[in-house]
DNA sequence: ATATTTTTTTAGATTTGTCTAAAAAAATAT
DNA sequence: ATATTTTTTTAGACAAATCTAAAAAAATAT
């Protein structure tokens, strides 16, 4: 029962996890997860117990390869199902994460299945995010943040680092959405703010924004 | 936290209201939960606590206005979500049933209101029973079972009164479905059962199977 | 009217996921 | 090297949903 809590903190500790490649700290997950840290460390040890994760006292955690594969798998499925609420019931690219994180606990392999096939085999989610296949892989691609781009550089914006409402509808204002073309004209020295190009207008984006937009070239 | 299991009991006290029109009995909500009865009883008084359930100790219990409207927004939910598993992702209407068991505790009602308007506003599920609309209304119709017809009665099969994924496949090898046109020829006087006359073919069924199928005239 | 059977409720436990407060360990600063 | 701060764990409790066994009430049979 419940089996949910238990595929959250999957999640958590392997979205932790990606961004650095080291144990996932007891009070990280505490704050990502909005609950304490003894509710986490007695949520470790049952994870433990069932061999998801590799837990010693006091150094944090990772994942099994076991614990991996059903964080990714619930991945895989939370960014289906963000596919679908965009492309099929027309959802803007804001408004899906909280009812993704709902639809993918749902259990059935086969509806996975269909739902992916419906949706035409999406490779990246409405925010750039990649969908991993069946056996867990990703596909390998080169998505760098806008910021890192030089002067005069094309490129075409993929995807998105942070996934607030705030931020993404801030990106709609400005047109920065998937698919769009810019060219980075250079950075302000004042404040390190970018000057880019974009349908013939030449606007200004923060840093902040800058290197939570994913690019490719 | 874990309010679907408060949605499931008001779905099971609903259905078996409908069946007998009086108060619902304890064991018959534990049979239909699998479930014991002191777990009914105790569930019962949180529900009655919660105003969603008339209650008297011994004398079984009715859903509150409130009850019964939580009630069918569930139902109301599940069979949306059953339409848009068979015509959306192509399952058969055998496979859908407990998929739509969990897919309709998913919480947002914008999600319902795109989904419907995805699907077109159907006005039934694939097993013909009827969907009501955001305010609780069911639509007025005139199903009855096949077994009720006369002799030589033309009749349009609307919908099952038996949901097993057995007797749904049974019927649809015998081309039994949702649409289908047949002519009621007799009842056999030995064993009750009946003859047919289905895509110019003449065929005997039992009343078991007759009594679950709804008609229209 | 009494006895028997069935149904329902109570009493007391258990499991899951959570909490706060206190203790222990590790990291950091002086 | 010691003291201070931060992080993590333990101890003990609680709410939700469940269980079994026993008691109580209601229904049924004789
Ligand atoms: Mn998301
Ligand atoms: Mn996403
Ligand atoms: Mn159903
Ligand atoms: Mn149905």
């Amino acid at each position: 029962m419940q089996s949910f809590t238990i595929e959250n903190y999957l999640k958590k500790i392997y979205h932790l996890t990606q961004r650095e490649n080291k144990p996932v700290q007891t009070n990280a997950i505490a704050d990502g997860m909005n609950t304490s840290a003894a509710s986490v460390t007695d949520m470790i040890k049952k994870l433990s117990a069932k061999k998801l994760v590799n837990y010693t006292k006091y150094q944090g955690v990772t994942l099994t390869e076991e614990g991996n594969k059903k964080a990714i798998n619930i991945i895989r499925k939370h960014r289906l199902w963000e596919v679908f609420l965009v492309n099929t019931l027309h959802f803007k690219w804001d408004e899906v994460h909280e009812i993704a994180d709902q639809l993918e606990h749902v259990k059935s392999d086969v509806l996975i299945d269909r739902l992916e096939k419906h949706l035409n085999y999406p490779i990246t989610d409405p925010h750039g995010d990649l969908i991993p296949d069946k056996n867990g892989l990703f596909k390998d691609v080169n998505f760098k943040p806008l910021n890192l781009l030089h002067q005069n550089q094309e490129a075409t914006i993929v995807g998105v680092s942070e996934h607030s409402s705030s931020f993404l509808k801030r990106l709609e204002e400005l047109n920065l959405i998937i698919g769009q073309k810019i060219t980075f004209i250079n950075v302000v020295d004042f404040d390190n703010s970018i000057e880019i190009k974009i349908l013939d207008n030449q606007i200004n984006i923060s840093k902040e924004i800058a290197k939570n937009i994913l690019i490719t070239i």
